[in-house]
DNA sequence: TACAAGTATATAGTATTACAAAGTACTGTA
DNA sequence: TACAGTACTTTGTAATACTATATACTTGTA
């Protein structure tokens, strides 16, 4: 699918978020995770542009590891404030999606 | 709900394409019906300016008409191209909206 | 040894987009 | 005349994803 950059504003933070909440991960791999998700054009530089944000607006717990395959990993896992976040992220997710969907009912029923 | 415009980005040009499908309409109005809609802070300077994009990439026929409550409206229409424009734009929300509640069912999963 | 490839974090600059705030203009009514 | 409601327009700003690039560490291979 190309070009939905401008679809993803504003969502792929809460899919991050999301990931970090299943359990203590890493950029690079979140970036893995995204693409095999379906996100196939997300790039590292826009992964990490996402986890400084939730490092700046503490919504993340960091701790830093060795690795056998490379550089040091920077491991994240959500705080108390994350994880509302994350639900914040949710309830936007259910009532836009809704109204949009609602629109598209519509529109099938316009093309009968 | 407040603050979602930053998950509107990329939807709301696609609304706005959607409505006007429907039939001959002009700003004003088509601001009306997304607050209608449910997204109630939308004001009339946003959807100004994504009429003016669709104007600009030749997405709409334009046709101004005298209105007996105001000045003159800029009645719009969907073209060829917009319509295809239209039908990309639902493309790629199916694609989006799939993806994500994809990572959303995880997320049920995991909270059992 | 030298080098490529995969892993991993980091940064600067750019384009797109929705919004805030304000202004302009036209009509009908008190 | 003054004002409220309708309707279009403009300017400037903030947020966000992307492009492109740099840096660094490990392993495998010629």
């Amino acid at each position: 699918m190309e070009n939905i950059t401008e679809m993803l504003k504003g969502v792929l933070e809460g899919c991050v978020l999301e990931i970090i909440s299943r359990g203590e991960t890493y950029g690079y791999e979140i970036t893995q995770q995204l693409r095999e998700l379906g996100f196939t054009d997300v790039v590292e530089g826009t992964v990490y542009t996402i986890t400084m944000r939730l490092e700046k607006n503490n919504l993340v717990n960091i701790e830093k590891k060795r690795s056998t395959m490379g550089p040091p990993r920077k491991f994240y896992t959500l705080n108390a404030a994350g994880q509302e976040h994350l639900e914040t992220f949710w309830e936007k997710w259910e009532f836009i999606s809704s109204k949009i969907n609602e629109l598209k009912l519509k529109q099938d029923r316009k093309e009968e």
